[in-house]
DNA sequence: ACGCTGACTATTA
DNA sequence: CTAATAGCCAGCG
């Protein structure tokens, strides 16, 4: 397979369980890229490009607030998908982030 | 091939 | 405490 960096990050995001939230640093950090969490949201760019499409919605930066919401459908889809999975969201910003936070580094063990 | 942009993060003022 | 700047990697024109 293509080992592109976008594979890898797909691959996270549709590890992250549901009702759960991550951000774009845990994961660039996971596959190594490190301090280029911008690549991770960037590579989001192209979940709809996935068979399967990315739950891009689980992925929020580092203060829990959906800054990539504007890239999905609606402004309003990724929140509602959230709260939809049970994660509170206001304000474009999930509650209890931290308790919903899953960190790949820690949950997958490495 | 060069330069710009981008769904971020951390540091400094 | 908040605000602004620098660093980072990869795709696209």
């Amino acid at each position: 397979m293509d080992s592109s960096f976008f594979d890898d990050v797909f691959a996270v995001v549709r590890l992250i369980p549901k009702g759960r939230v991550t951000s774009y640093g845990a994961i660039a950090r996971y596959l190594g890229t490190g301090k280029s969490a911008r690549l991770v949201g960037w590579a989001m760019n192209a979940s709809h490009s996935t068979d399967p499409t990315i739950p891009a919605h689980r992925v929020l930066n580092r203060n829990g607030m959906l800054t990539g919401k504007h890239h999905f459908g609606s402004p309003d889809t990724m929140q509602k998908l959230l709260e939809a999975e049970g994660v509170e969201v206001v304000d474009d910003q999930v509650q209890d982030f931290k308790a919903r936070y899953w960190d790949p580094n820690e949950e997958l063990q490495l």
